[in-house]
DNA sequence: TCTGGGGTCCTAGGACCC
DNA sequence: TCTGGGGTCCTAGGACCC
């Protein structure tokens, strides 16, 4: 009873076919690249990030397809592209060798600009733009165009040009087309775009003719088109799913949307519905635009067992994260940190305090003090997270609400006074402090 | 393919409260 | 008084995505 689809108010009956694009830029890093160094078109060339020559740590962000040929592909170990195109050329070094393939180190603030251009283009094109990272985007352009079939002056409808199962082109075919090629004649990268009646088809759409796709899945294609495709191939299914829906005898989409719902929902929770109606072509999600972040991390690889050298990185992280979340006027309660153990154990440790701060010294001292549990023992990656976000108008608004209940700064003293002698179940030096902090006073520093 | 960095969402157990 | 049910918060871990 709970949860289920009452009968008759199915996902497609909630009003008129909705338009949506998803937007996915080829090989975006490597494009980028290519925009400042035209030498580097139709060359495989690797970006990643981490890597000194002769590392063995760092990681793939992006290969182009001439890379890809020999085997080079995302989250792959660095080292390994780098023996698979070689020789390869690094920046700023000489090499008497006609290399194989290019090696360009992440450079996001150039990224970032480029893709900004980009997203200028979207907006322009959609009234709702969802921003899912720096090369993708979901567009709802529902009144910017439509489903309807283009037609010529006899009133003879046209073929699609579009890959997917279209058969005659519609108002949303050309839309999208249009969009697609004002990014590459204006900004100079290419990009696929996957159109369909929702998001989840949307974003298989777009895979499914890289790159510089266009795939078009009208209303009505939706379960056929997505039936025959690898179960791998939706979103929110990956390797431990995968394998996992195999086992129950699930390879294609169209084996998932014919299983059981009750089945999938014993086994995967939440998820195995949410799968199970994707499968189906079902996503009654709006495209909304990104909120507030949610949480802000930053983490670094090097193996070691030295306690000076972990406390270290741990102050190094802590410092950098504080740092972005005062430039982001982000607020949090939460402070954790990861440690991975080899062979790969990930570990985190968090703890919340009182009430939300924006205090560097403090995410320096809650760090280190959950680092202690791993005294002595081998790290192959620290991190420092903080979460539990707010941010500071909404904030500012709040306090100022309490500031004039409670007076003014000046009594400060006698609320720490009770909070530490008051209630000694919370850690006191922490709960006395944010309670302070919480009176509007934002930096440690004031106070010591 | 033994693994980089920055995120999101979900789950499960325990504490605590009414 | 030895035990019901519901809700929320916190912590830890896991899967997944780009």
């Amino acid at each position: 009873m709970d949860g289920q689809t009452l009968p008759g108010t199915t996902d497609d009956e909630e009003g008129p076919d909705r338009v949506i694009l998803h937007v996915d830029m080829d090989c975006f890093y490597a494009a980028c690249e290519r925009l400042r160094e035209p030498a580097l078109v139709g060359e495989p060339v690797v970006v990643g990030m981490g890597y000194e020559p002769g590392d063995t740590i760092g990681a793939v962000a992006t290969a182009s397809y001439e890379a890809r040929e020999f085997g080079v592909g995302s989250a792959q170990p660095i080292s390994q592209a780098v023996e698979r195109l070689a020789p390869i050329e690094f920046p700023d070094i000489g090499d008497e060798e006609t290399p194989r393939g290019h090696y360009r180190p992440v450079d996001m603030a150039f990224y970032q600009s480029v893709a900004s251009q980009v997203k200028e283009i979207l907006h322009d094109g959609a009234d709702v733009v969802r921003e899912v990272s720096i090369d993708e985007a979901y567009l709802d352009v529902t009144d910017r165009t439509s489903w309807a079939e283009v037609v010529d002056d006899e009133g003879a409808r046209a073929p699609s040009n579009a890959s997917g199962p279209a058969g005659t082109r519609t108002l949303a075919e050309g839309y999208a087309r249009h969009i697609r090629e004002r990014i590459h004649r204006q900004v100079g990268v290419h990009a696929s775009v996957g159109v369909a009646p929702n998001m989840a088809t949307a974003k298989v759409a777009s895979d499914h003719d890289k790159p510089q796709g266009l795939t078009v899945v009208p209303p009505g294609t939706v379960a056929d088109f997505l039936a025959p495709l690898p179960v791998e191939d939706i979103h929110g299914v990956g390797p431990v799913r995968a394998g996992e829906l195999r086992s129950m005898g699930i390879e294609t989409a169209g084996d998932l949307a014919a299983f059981d719902p009750r089945e999938l929902r014993d086994r995967f929770g939440d998820r195995g519905r949410e799968l199970y109606d994707r499968a189906r072509g079902h996503d009654d999600r709006a495209v909304t635009p990104r909120g507030r972040p949610k949480s802000l991390s930053r983490e670094s690889s090097g193996t070691t067992s030295d306690d000076d050298a972990k406390r270290e990185k741990i102050r190094h992280l802590a410092a950098d994260v504080a740092q972005r979340a005062t430039a982001k006027g982000a607020l949090y309660r939460t402070i954790g940190i990861k440690a991975v153990q080899p062979p790969y154990d990930v570990n985190t440790r968090a703890k919340s305090l009182s009430g939300p701060v924006d205090d560097a010294a403090l995410v320096e001292e809650v760090a280190l003090d959950l680092l202690r549990e791993f005294e002595g023992q081998t790290v192959r990656k620290l991190g420092v997270r903080v979460s539990n976000l707010s941010f500071a108008e909404e904030e500012q608004a709040s306090l100022d609400g309490f500031e004039s209940a409670c007076g003014p700064a000046a009594g400060n003293d006698s609320e720490a006074d009770d909070e530490a002698g008051g209630t000694p179940t919370q850690d006191e030096s922490e709960g006395a402090r944010t309670r302070r902090t919480r009176s509007g006073q934002f930096s440690l520093g004031e106070f010591e």
